[in-house]
DNA sequence: GAGCGTTATATCTATGACGAAACAACGGTC
DNA sequence: GACCGTTGTTTCGTCATAGATATAACGCTC
């Protein structure tokens, strides 16, 4: 069974969500000076279009300057503060992506003692700092790809040196090229390796090939746990 | 102005999306064992239920396993694949989550060279290593403080023992403690600083505090740099 | 064979979101 | 004062989504 994540982002503010559709209206306006050729470009309606304007502007305050009459009959601009909200939901919408898109491994585990929401999980790979949910100690412990970072085993920092509390010696497992990042699977005696993404020159630097011994390290802090199924 | 981050999420296959009222669908048919009564359980009509599942099984295969007569009268029990989707789904938007709660410093920046989708982007802080949009050369780089990794000046890793590409000498400028996480602000000679997410394990051992030097880095294959407007 | 409580199916209603169209008002230009 | 093309406002229609209700059918138990 084969799915694709997907999300819809938004920004919230009271009870508004400022979204994809929202982002766009405002980058068309940005384009052409006016509500009613972004209406048209958008192939939206401008009432519409005029009504959601003010909606967001009650919620995040002024997000345009309009102007009625004049040579060109009038015209809508953005404000600063409507470049920076477009701007911060590109930004949250980059992030998504990078989740959406990430490889992920899973390892189950069972919670063995917590600091508020940090916790230490048991797994086959040993103890893995996360964040953890709160109500049960039956977890699984997802890394991502783009939190693991891969070190010299024999140069690695020492655990006072780094804020990278997790750091497990492994094998390289795998190495799959892609345009300008390589996929490192790393086998940490888990039942499925973790990933790691890397750039070519890391790769080339670090002289990772298959079956070479690696140290893998990824913030307790990047590393988030949630329920286990019974 | 101030907004809040979220998302919705979903898991998307023959243009079905599997999001948040699903998730909570399927959950309340494991915890009842019938469709009847997880519907009358979210206030939702046993009709819209039923149709629902079966859009989602023809698209995602089988989810649930359902039973007429008996002596309980029938019933509806989730497959191993059902139970799958809805962990999967879990750790999607646990991800998600993340990237709507971490802290995130922007700099401002000009994209100097390209290897596929990474990218150099020149700082004030200097050369960034990210994932860069192809379109422009004027960008903005996110730095998120989950996966800024903090490192003893007199001990960071060299850089052919390492994958991680951004290395940068600051100054802690900041140091805001939480439950069991703690923020450290790191000055790297940008306009901002930018925030390290730490256990406090990891500050203690490290010794971060006001004023002490540090060495901050992030993976190229976790920074993304977002178009910047004009 | 009735009873039970579920699954399965059919039908109806309400609501919010959205597109569309029409018209008033604006204000600089000619 | 007319013209232009915009903003601003009003009204109408459609569609998708969801809740609600009713009924048929199932299959084990008594």
């Amino acid at each position: 069974m084969d799915a694709d994540a997907g999300f819809d982002a938004s920004l919230r503010a009271d009870d508004v969500a400022f979204g994809a559709r929202d982002a766009a209206l405002l980058r068309a306006i940005d384009a052409t000076g006016s509500l009613n050729a972004a209406s048209d470009r958008l192939g939206r309606s401008y009432s519409r279009a005029h009504e959601r304007l003010d909606d967001l502007e009650n919620a995040f305050g002024p997000l345009v300057e309009r102007t009625r009459g004049g040579p060109g009959g009038g015209g809508t601009t953005l404000t600063d503060d409507g470049r920076a909200l477009v701007a911060r939901f590109e930004r949250l919408r980059a992030g998504y992506a990078a989740i959406a898109e990430t490889t992920v491994a899973v390892l189950d585990g069972t919670v063995t003692d917590r600091t508020g929401e940090l916790g230490v999980v048991d797994t086959e790979a040993g103890a893995i700092r996360a964040l953890v949910p709160p109500d049960t100690d039956r977890v699984e412990v997802s890394v991502r790809g783009d939190a693991v970072t891969l070190h010299d085993p024999d140069a690695s920092p020492a655990a006072d040196a780094t804020s990278a509390r997790n750091r497990f010696e492994g094998v390289v497992t795998a190495v799959e090229r892609g345009d300008a990042v390589v996929r490192v699977a790393v086998d940490i005696g888990a039942g499925t390796p973790i990933d790691a993404l890397l750039t070519a020159t890391s790769v080339e630097r670090l002289d990772v090939e298959e079956g070479a011994s690696i140290v893998a390290s990824f913030k307790a802090t990047a590393t988030r746990a949630t329920p286990r199924e019974a």
